[in-house]
DNA sequence: GCTTGACCTTACCATGATGGGAAGGTGCAG
DNA sequence: CTGCACCTTCCCATCATGGTAAGGTCAAGC
C-alpha cells in the first residue's frame, strides 16, 4: 500500500511516517516502480506500535528503545518496565511542575477582585511586589 | 549596567534577554559607545517580571500582554483574571493529558512482572494486543 | 490520446524557548 | 603589551510536527 493508506491506517501522517524513516527510526520502506513507498502489514504493525507509544508521550528516543525491546526475543520484562518507569518518573516531575503553576495562580485569581478596577494581586506578584508580613 | 549583570539580578540569561530585545517584548537597551547594551533599574524590574510570569508557564505572548496590562494605569483587573484563568485551563488540559499518560503507564507497569523472562504486558499493549474479553 | 484530479516525491521553512559556539570588539588590571 | 572577562552579531541545534512549493505518477473519464 502507499503511505496514505498506511497513514489512514495508523493514524500516524505520511509526513511523519517519511520522518521516521529519514531520522532511522524506521527502516526504509520499500520502493515501486513509481519510486513510491510500499508498505506492507509489518510496516504498519510498527508504526501503530510507535503511534500508541507517541501516544503516551514517550519520546523518539525511547521509542527506539523500545521497537528494540519489542524485536528481542530474549529481552527482560525487567528492561521494559525500568524504561517506564523512567518516564512515569518524568511524567510525575512535570506534572507536580504544572501543578505547582496552576496551584498559585489559581490562588493569586481568588484573590483577584476581577472587576474594572487596576489593582490585581496578580500583576502585583509578577511585578515583585510581595506582600510584606506586618508588623 | 551591563547585560550578564542585568542576567545575574534578574535570573534571565543574556542571551534571552537579547532574544526578547529582538522579538519586540522588551524594548531596545540603551547603548554605551562601546556598543554594549546599558541596563538601569526599570529595565532589570521588567526582565524580573518577565521571569517571574515564565517561571508560572506563562507563553511569551501572553507575558507580552501582561506587560502591556502591568503598564496600563486604566487596566481592569478582570483583564487579568481572565488572561491568568485562560493560563489555568491550558495548564489544566495538560496536567490531565499527562496524568492520563501516567496512570495508564502504571497500570501497565504493575501488570509487568519485571523479571527476566521476555513476556510483558507493556510491550504487549503497544504492539495493539488487546486483552481480549473472556468468553 | 489527452485532461483532470488524487496521489506521491524531495526540499525548504516554521514553530517556541532556549542553549551552544564561533569570530571578533572592548576595557581594565597587571 | 598581554591576558582575561566581558561584550557583540551570526548561525546552528533542540523536539516533533506542520506547511508549502515544484514537480513526478497513475487511473478514470472523455
Amino acid at each position: 500500500m502507499q503511505i496514505g493508506e498506511a497513514a489512514r491506517l495508523t493514524g500516524v501522517s505520511a509526513k511523519m511516517i517519511r520522518h521516521y524513516e529519514s531520522i532511522g527510526l524506521i527502516p526504509s520502506a520499500d520502493r515501486r516502480d513509481s519510486n513510491y513507498r510500499d508498505y506492507g502489514h509489518h510496516d504498519v504493525h510498527r508504526l501503530g506500535f510507535i503511534r500508541r507509544a507517541r501516544n503516551l508521550g514517550f519520546s523518539i528516543d525511547e521509542i527506539r528503545d523500545l521497537l528494540r525491546l519489542w524485536g528481542d526475543q530474549s529481552r527482560s520484562s525487567a528492561d521494559v518496565k525500568a524504561l517506564t518507569l523512567g518516564h512515569v518518573a518524568e511524567l510525575d516531575r512535570k506534572i507536580a511542575l504544572l501543578t505547582e503553576m496552576r496551584d498559585t495562580l489559581t490562588h493569586l485569581a481568588n484573590a483577584c477582585d476581577g472587576n474594572h478596577r487596576p489593582h490585581c494581586p496578580i500583576i502585583q506578584s509578577l511585578a515583585g511586589d510581595e506582600p510584606h508580613a506586618h508588623h
